[in-house]
DNA sequence: TTTACTGCAAACGATTTGCAGTCCC
DNA sequence: GGGACTGCAAATCGTTTGCAGTAAA
């Protein structure tokens, strides 16, 4: 179970990454950014919507579905679909790790999995497959809704 | 890369098995079983559909989804969603193993790695998580896509 | 005969797209 | 001032659902 942190530093990165690409830098841009870095939970479209529409409520969820295409074709931003109910965006897909995915709360937790690491080259060399990335999602009940019967949301 | 051969006694399995739940056996639905078991690829359901209409050209989709919800309920199938373009259908969940699903060609290859089967239990005991099931997805090319410049499909 | 199943068409829900107006740079 | 961005509404598309008729048991 991993916490991750704000990091001002990335975000910097990002605005600067979006500049290059001739994008410009509008405030709800700015605020789709920090929700997606700010959260260790992978939020839903909507929740970042919900969320973005604090500090400006005027803004569309389209705006937020065109932000989040941007930084997935950065690579800056990592879509789990999860078939139904759609998909939670991972804003930090730079250093790999596992997904935990309780079925109760639908919060998704990060985990590191050392082991994970060797995997890719592995099977590219007993398959042939060239990877070009991968996605290791466990499914199960976390910590928390186990003790407590209620969910938490 | 492995392949999944037909297997009869498991179609059996599944007929009794419909049987014992008070379903009744129709020649639509024991056609999508049959594609679905003789499928080492994984079809999607329009695909699936598609098979099904050479021998019975008036299924519709809505049964075979029907039928597909029936198996993914009686834990015989598993539904792998891409996000994009819709899910996949994996007639061999028992076993557990990685996908590895060429971007190119859209097909998606079963890969046994032993070093897996391990995972789910320290994931468990380091995290207190409760795992009831897991998937692998490598992304990349496949060695024939590698080879064709053209694609296969 | 019973009632689960089928096919059709309409409904759904997440995501996308087109467009006229807006406002970053 | 120009062109990328926004918000809105309509369009998409895979999947689900409701229902009247059909057929497995």
């Amino acid at each position: 179970m991993t916490e991750t942190p704000a990091t001002p530093a990335r975000l910097d990165t990002l605005v600067r990454c979006l500049k290059t690409r001739g994008c410009r830098i509008t405030p709800q841009r700015v605020a789709v950014l920090k929700i997606i870095l700010n959260s260790a939970q992978h939020p839903s479209a909507e929740e970042i919507h919900a969320r973005v529409q604090v500090d400006y409520p005027m803004t569309s969820l389209a705006t937020v579905y065109k932000t989040l295409a941007l930084l997935k074709d950065m690579g800056q931003v990592t879509e789990i679909s999860l078939g139904h109910s759609g998909s939670r965006y991972d804003g930090h897909p730079a250093d790999p790790h596992s997904h935990l995915i309780c079925l109760k709360c639908n919060r998704i937790f990060d985990a590191d999995i050392p082991a994970l690491a060797a995997l890719p080259q592995s099977v590219q060399q007993s398959t042939g497959f060239t990877i070009t990335h991968q996605r290791f999602d466990f499914f199960g009940i976390c910590s928390e809704c186990q003790n407590n019967p209620t969910s938490i949301t």
